[in-house]
DNA sequence: TATTGTTATACTCTATAACTATA
DNA sequence: TATAGTTATAGAGTATAACAATA
């Protein structure tokens, strides 16, 4: 252990801690970057995927944005109020509803993703595009933890 | 740009969504792995300042914590009743009142500590101690970009 | 005027449980 | 029996605004 760390108190040391801190800090530069009639960041996130996979149903959107059926309902339905993506009936299995993106959620997916790349850009501009995909590829790690946490 | 990196998803890519996924992990398994009785991490966090700040103050402890003084009444309030703290008159300043961990309120604070590092050692496994280090200074440099933020 | 601790209040995000209609 | 979408509800955690007491 080095007289470095070894000053550094014991809560800084902690993963939880530090990515608590530092996603209040990166939730918060969002919210004031994107202003107040901008997208939230879990319906950004919705519509992104929504974006990606067409078709997509309600219960498969959850699975990968890893939150409960019930609180994606929320956020399909501002979604669509927004006029950004129609909930749409599958032939073949009247429970699935498929959620396709309209070409207005498709240009408001793109110009959202601009202004969030733009914030973090600004944001994160102390680390190098090394640390940025480092930082990423660390949390991706964590990430793949969900599967086999305790209890 | 490599093959790799061009088929990632650009959600994926967002340092803010790895950031948010990755809290929720962390946090999840602190729960489960802690329990139902056991302190809350931002419970536990103010605990450790106190018992590593003694007489601090509740302005101060919420400065330190990143949270506002009236989040803060809650917390204090919750260490008071279970017996790990005390706030004590500071002679000088009728205003203030200096927070101080009891015996007990520090032998739990230890042991909280004891098992949320025992948390972190069994969920972040697949990280390196290297790769542990080189996250938490990461995102300790981001949570510096707190006061030079948008808005 | 400014600061400390406090209350009241509201908002965001999430989870659980139960329901319905389908399969 | 199981799944998709939904509703109702509750619980964390946070913030803002205002207040009394004190500086």
């Amino acid at each position: 252990m080095t007289d470095r760390s070894r000053n550094v108190p014991t809560l800084e040391r902690l993963v939880g801690y530090n990515l608590k801190r530092a996603y209040m800090v990166v939730q918060g530069d969002y919210r004031a970057a994107l202003g107040d009639g901008a997208l939230a960041p879990r319906v950004f996130s919705a519509l992104t995927l929504v974006v990606e996979f067409p078709q997509i149903s309600q219960s498969d959107l959850a699975r990968r944005l890893g939150i409960e059926r019930s609180g994606l309902v929320a956020i399909v339905g501002e979604l669509e109020e927004r006029g950004l993506l129609e909930r749409a009936d599958v032939p073949g299995d009247k429970r699935v509803q498929a959620l396709v993106a309209t070409p207005e959620g498709t240009r408001a997916c793109n110009d959202a993703m601009a202004r969030v790349q733009a914030h973090e850009d600004r944001l994160l501009g102390m680390l190098t595009e090394a640390e940025r995909a480092t930082l990423i590829a660390l949390l991706a790690k964590i990430r793949q933890a969900e599967d086999v946490q305790a209890g």
